[in-house]
DNA sequence: GAGCACTGC
């Protein structure tokens, strides 16, 4: 049963994979919630595979390609792996497409699969193909750039599935790798990886702050984002033979920008990949692939531009399309009768209701009740709520365990909310925000969109997973009419800047030519344009600069990345500062929790004030990230005595690491940082006044002046912003102050705010700092 | 004196 409430969350499902999530060190058990597999198959785990198996010659018979005639018909299934797992994997609604898609990306280049959440289409797939003649590794001549020499070079021989999150893409490998029965493992840049000699197996993967790619891969899972970021260094992709592109509904600025990359290369030349073609596979859970379909179909005037048309150029170019027939069990899906004064009444009376009248169990399982709320303080109080009613109920009816679910809690906390409740005649609530939604906890479900009519449709559907659901939407059927069909997709919604400096960094001079299944407003693009140019990262033909090249090496926004280069400058070298200020920012949400009582403010605020800085927030941030890093017992404990967020300082101290590691090997640094713990030294207010202005060479527009009346209007627009009550300035008058952030909510916010001289913003101006 | 959630390199 679920119950569902309107709330404008992005939706997700997950990809395929086992009911078994790790997340980090940890390994979290979906058995019991939403379970994938039949019951038997879950009890019984299959054993990890024998890393004592003849891996090699396992790897040796199963990537041979196919053999001329040889035929598919008797060819043994993908590779041997676990017995159990491969009956499994048989029984996947995917598994008798497998020849269909085979033939059909035998004759074509692009192939656009539907198949919901479950189907396998995420595990299977690259299974089917990496066998393929075409899937194979070849030498190919390519003419140099420049002097137009020839040279020899290996294209192809891996297939690349990209995933809009990390948990998916790791989770996956995990996965496909125990059912292709090698070993995962490799480099990882965490510098845990195992000794001894580098294992071969057949599955990788890559993600930000984590690589296993052993060798030999084929199947490679990576984040949409780190495939871009491959797109860097090869622009033709040529290490792979097939991209799979999974999750495409999902919309994201980086799958969107990807489709593009995809589309020039299917129907640019492939004179980079030494002729021999990219295969694309396009998957979505979502049957509403029309504009997607359009998207990957070539038209003439493409073809036209990009070769000559020639006997065979009208075919093996278009789409095509196979949809995966999935298996369903009924879902009932409820409206209110009319619309509903009260959410939270609504839902303890919706819920209350079903407590009362629905069985505990039934053959198909426990009959668990999930909930979508808005916030976490929504939740916090229909957990009360339901607890408090819940203790008046008669001793005959089941007893009642709640689980909240939101971002801030504690892992221990989230996974605590995908256990099984122990304890007998008790039914499980979950109480989620949209976090529930995502692979973060591997569970796909149910969430009402009110701008999407076709997902909420698709929810009510997976509602009858395991067997048939309900579904109760807290909302009238007119209101549902009212939806919108689909999304605004990511890229129609959010700024442009980082979105057009990746196309620029990657070759595109004419970014209003760049193929975008939905292209921005001329407009934003142009104001993304001209932000670039007062960055450096473009010249004054829009062309990418030196600067620019060197930007988007930084896993950081456009403005961030600026502040990196200015703060390696030796005329300010205060990069190491900069770094651990950009790290505390950018690992998620505030590292500073928010401090709702008098009484937890008084008990921190000895601690606190100790990391504060009279120069504002980014200072602190800096004081709180070195007393960090110099803390020699136990962080976890320093921070909770501080009320600050453990999960997002570690975090920050990961990122710190990258950058470090980037600006090292860009020749930003001229030698490797001494280890943690260093002893911590204030910064004195000379070099806290250069990293200032390093942060004003990205944030020249985020600036503020005092005004007479005391308030604060913005150099570039006068608009009147106000100091967020977090920031350590609030309600201090400074003659200018420079914001990282600004929120419109009761008022207009500045976050992030820092003290600065108005001379430093006028010279920010003229970029004569 | 505030307050939506989540993701990526």
């Amino acid at each position: 049963m679920r119950t569902e409430n309107m709330s404008k969350k992005r939706k997700h499902e997950s990809g395929g994979g086992g009911n078994v999530l790790k997340i980090g060190n940890k390994t979290i058990s979906l058995e019991g919630y939403l379970t994938k597999r039949p019951k038997k198959e879950s009890e019984n785990p299959p054993p990890p595979p024998s890393t004592e198996a003849p891996v090699e010659e396992t790897l040796a018979e199963d990537q041979k390609p196919l053999k001329g005639n040889e035929s598919r018909k008797t060819r043994k299934p993908p590779v041997g792996g676990d017995p159990q797992l491969l009956k499994i994997r048989q029984a996947l609604p995917i598994w008798d497409y497998q020849e269909k898609i085979r033939s059909i990306l035998e004759k074509k280049d692009v192939l656009l699969l539907v198949g919901e959440t479950g189907s396998g289409k995420s595990t299977q797939v690259p299974q089917f193909l990496f066998q393929e003649n075409w899937c194979q590794k070849r030498k190919a001549k390519v003419k140099q750039p420049g002097s137009g020499k020839e040279e020899e070079i290996n294209v192809g021989g891996m297939i690349a599935i990209t995933q809009p999150r990390r948990v998916a893409a790791t989770t996956l490998a995990h996965r496909v790798s125990k059912e292709a029965g090698t070993p995962l493992s490799g480099q990882s840049s965490d510098g845990k990886s195992k000794r001894g000699p580098p294992s071969k197996g057949l599955v990788g993967y890559s993600v930000r702050f984590d690589h296993r790619v052993p060798q030999g891969t084929k199947i490679k899972f990576l984040t949409e984002g780190m495939l871009l970021q491959e797109l860097l260094r090869d622009p033709h992709l040529r290490q792979y033979s097939a991209i799979v592109v999974d999750e495409i509904h999902e919309r994201s600025v980086d799958v969107d920008l990807l489709s593009g990359f995809l589309k020039q290369i299917i129907t640019g030349d492939k004179a980079g990949r030494g002729g021999i073609p990219l295969k694309v596979v396009i998957m979505s859970a979502t049957a509403n692939v029309e504009k997607i379909r359009n998207f990957f179909s070539v038209e003439e005037e493409d073809r036209a531009q990009a070769a000559p048309p020639g006997p065979e150029a009208s075919t093996g170019s278009s789409v095509e399309f196979l949809q995966i027939e999935g298996r369903q069990f009924p879902v009932e899906t409820v409206h209110t009768t009319k619309p509903v004064p009260d959410i939270q009444e609504e839902l303890l009376k919706t819920i209350f209701k079903l407590h009362t009248e629905e069985p505990l169990q039934d053959k198909h399982g426990k009959n668990d009740i999930l909930a979508f709320l808005t916030g976490q303080e929504e939740i916090e109080g229909a957990q009360r709520l339901i607890e408090e009613y819940a203790g008046t109920l008669a001793s005959n009816v089941p007893k009642i365990k709640v689980f909240p679910l939101f971002g801030q809690l504690s892992m221990e906390a989230q996974h605590d909310a995908f256990q099984p409740v122990k304890v007998p005649f008790t039914r499980k609530i979950v109480l989620a925000t949209n976090i529930a939604e995502t692979a973060r906890l591997g569970m796909e479900s149910l969430l009402a969109k009110p701008i999407s009519k076709s997902s909420a449709v698709q929810r009510a559907g997976r509602a009858g997973r395991e067997g048939p659901g309900k579904c109760f939407r807290l909302y009238t059927e007119e209101s549902f009419d009212t939806l919108q069909q689909t999304d605004l997709p990511e890229i129609l919604r959010t700024d442009v800047l980082g979105a057009i400096l990746t196309m620029k960094a990657r070759g595109i001079e004419d970014v209003l030519a760049f193929p975008l299944m939905d292209p921005p407003e001329v407009e934003s693009v142009g104001k993304a344009l001209i932000h670039l140019h007062m960055l450096g990262a473009l010249d004054g033909h829009g062309n990418i600069t030196e600067t620019g090249r060197k930007m988007v090496l930084f896993p950081v926004t456009a403005p961030y990345a600026r502040v990196i280069l200015a703060a390696a400058d030796p005329r300010y070298n205060c990069l190491l500062e900069a770094i651990d200020i950009i790290a505390c920012i950018t690992a998620g949400d505030d590292i500073f929790l928010q401090l709702r009582s008098e009484e937890a403010r008084e008990d921190v605020e000895v601690l606190r004030k100790e990391l504060w800085r009279r120069e504002g927030d980014l200072l602190t941030y800096l004081t709180a990230m070195q007393r960090y890093a110099a803390e020699n017992a136990d962080r976890a404990v320093w921070c909770r005595a501080r009320k600050m967020n453990t999960r997002n300082m570690r975090q920050a101290l990961n990122i710190r690491k990258q950058l470090r590691g980037l600006a090292l090997r860009h020749g930003l640094l001229a030698e490797a940082p001494p280890a943690d713990p260093q002893p911590f030294a204030p910064t004195p207010p000379d070099q806290a006044e250069l990293i200032l202005k390093c942060f004003l060479k990205g944030f020249a527009l985020k600036t503020a002046l005092l005004m007479p009346d005391s308030s604060y209007a913005t150099s570039v627009g006068k608009h009147v912003v106000a100091v967020h009550p977090a920031s350590v300035l609030h309600g201090q008058k400074k003659e200018a102050v420079m914001f990282l952030e600004h929120v419109y909510t009761q008022k207009n916010y500045a976050k992030k705010v820092s003290a600065v001289q108005a001379e430093w913003v006028a010279q920010a101006f003229e970029g004569g700092l």
